[in-house]
DNA sequence: ATATATTGTGCGACTAGGAGT
DNA sequence: CACTCCTAGTCGCACAATATA
């Protein structure tokens, strides 16, 4: 039953039961017009004969390409199965595969992805988390690597290509639900300035409270987290203007605030960020904006292929539209 | 700046360099024992010099061997970031790297890894969502393909070594703990009946109920999903003998069970399974049985290059406890 | 000159066997 | 015969230049 572990079949073995030479075998796989059609079919015939399938190292040493793209695993990204599922689908279509690894955040990073340059073990990088004063898109550029990144550059001058969520869009199109809802008390939990998408995001609410002529506007930050979002907007509540509504900067920080609206008894009507699994479980019914993470894995994983395969490829900036998707924590809040 | 994308250096560019031949550069790397000290460090000198680092693909080609492993993403673990992190974590520590692609369930995806073997593109495999009748074990046992497993090969003959949480131990302390709280009447929620894992949980809680005397053991099962969690939790709440305490196949059938006893206005006591991070919620709180998923995935992984080492290394079958993390939904439970 | 098939060469590392002390 | 080092050959493929019709 089971075959020794014979060894796997060669252009040299094809060609020679084939009766043909090895190149004409490497060319019905790389140029077929190049070969006359009878001889193509015999080769063919041949090749799906002996199961043979060319060697993919053996290739890359040849080509300088590895068909491998790293991408570094280690945030908290509460959507990171989706995103890699994503990517893996859009690179396996085009012959491509991901490679994960590991390294510290931002810069202290920055050896490993030159350890995997260096040594030839991936053709680019996707990059994600990104921050502001990252110095990982300059470097990469400056080296002449192919990156694409899940997140703006947040620090000029802006290298390399990158999809993006508009977070402000989707922190205005939050305010103005709840603006409709009645709601013209609407406050803001984020996260410490300098964060890049905290920014954004907030002044997307920023923005939407000035269209619509909202003064009172309370604010607060502090680091991720349900307890700080509880923290958070318990202070708010306490405040000299107490928000009816609240735009949170993520689903954590939101179901932070739900605890602290319940614990006050104000029904509170909260809007949070990601979509995550967390918004949808009963109890928490947290309207969010979602992020179109499936789009942003296939879209990243499209332009690094088109900068690969064309190195003179234009870079691309592609901000993708969030929806909301509501649910009773800003329509039917209680508490 | 920006040094224009010169040629990496290999062994010849180090080798001339440092005045020696190709192969005592190759033999400082690898060998060093064989080289004298002098040679060596005027050897190592130029390496550090010029940054050299040996290319990956040429000697994978060389050696056979490409120092990747190939894991299958696409089920909808709740753990998986945690799982993937630790592995790629514990591979790189070994010179290794985790490569990602997708397949369909089961049988149907074995193409996709005989495609990646073919091609020489891995090592071997890991994997996970292992299910009763699943064909993948032996299939690659068949081939001398390396891989281990998260999850026992539900299916005997077992092929193969695994690393499996003990998921009966798990349900056994979930059902003790809530014995120790006083509850008597300790029901299941579950999976259809055939799911390997599933069935094991079962198992744990039915042989904890006979150990402790409990003869009603209302159980009831259904597909994953917080839906059926509540539905099937209030069938057993109408039934003849309604339980006072429920254990659960999972977190999401657990929440769904919480959900069910708070329509109900009865104080079900709730303890879930995986410590997803839907569990340390405030409003959830649910009791769970936690998966060591660091350990899982480290020892997946030393298992795997164990054997890579040495293909003679012997099967290795490794069960973990899990351990329970206690929380309001079972000690004081509300409704 | 066109279409097709063939040989030679090198990618960058490792393995084997031989030569010099 | 150790110890150290080197030359030659190999892995599987693809590019280039060449041969045959």
């Amino acid at each position: 039953m089971s075959r020794p572990p014979q060894q796997a079949p060669s252009v040299s073995t094809v060609a020679q039961a084939a009766g043909v030479s090895r190149q004409t075998v490497s060319n019905v796989l790389n140029a077929p017009h190049r070969v006359r059609p009878e001889t193509r079919a015999k080769v063919e015939a041949v090749i799906s004969e002996l199961g043979y399938r060319p060697n993919r190292v053996a290739r890359s040493l040849r080509t300088r390409s590895t068909h491998l793209i790293g991408y570094c695993v280690g945030g908290d990204n509460p959507l990171l199965d989706r995103f890699l599922h994503a990517m893996s689908t859009a690179a396996g279509e085009r012959g491509y595969h991901l490679v994960l690894f590991t390294a510290p955040a931002g810069e202290a990073g920055l050896p490993a992805y030159q350890d995997l340059l260096a040594r030839n073990t991936v053709d680019g990088f996707v990059l994600s988390e990104t921050t502001v004063g990252d110095r990982r898109q300059q470097w990469l550029a400056d080296q002449g690597v192919p990156f694409v990144a899940f997140g703006r550059s947040w620090t000029p001058p802006e290298a390399g290509s990158w999809v993006d969520v508009d977070g402000a869009a989707g922190t205005s199109a939050a305010t103005e639900h709840l603006y409709e809802h009645g709601h013209r008390r609407i406050g803001f939990v984020g996260w410490p300035p300098g964060s890049g998408s905290g920014d954004d995001r907030l002044s997307g609410w920023r923005a939407a409270c000035h269209r619509l002529g909202l003064d009172d506007r309370p604010a607060a930050h502090g680091e991720n987290g349900i307890e700080h979002g509880r923290a958070l907007t318990a202070e708010l509540l306490a405040g000299p203007t107490p928000p009816t509504a609240l735009v949170c900067v993520s689903d954590v920080m939101a179901v932070g605030a739900l605890q602290a609206s319940r614990e006050a008894g104000t029904g509170l009507a909260v809007v949070g960020f990601d979509d995550s699994p967390i918004a949808a479980l009963p109890g928490v019914d947290l309207t969010s904006v979602r992020q179109p993470v499936e789009r942003i894995g296939r879209d990243v994983l499209r332009l690094l292929l088109d900068h690969l395969a064309d190195p003179a490829h234009p870079r691309q900036r592609v901000l993708l539209k969030p929806s909301l998707v509501p649910r009773a924590s800003s329509t039917n809040p209680t508490g």
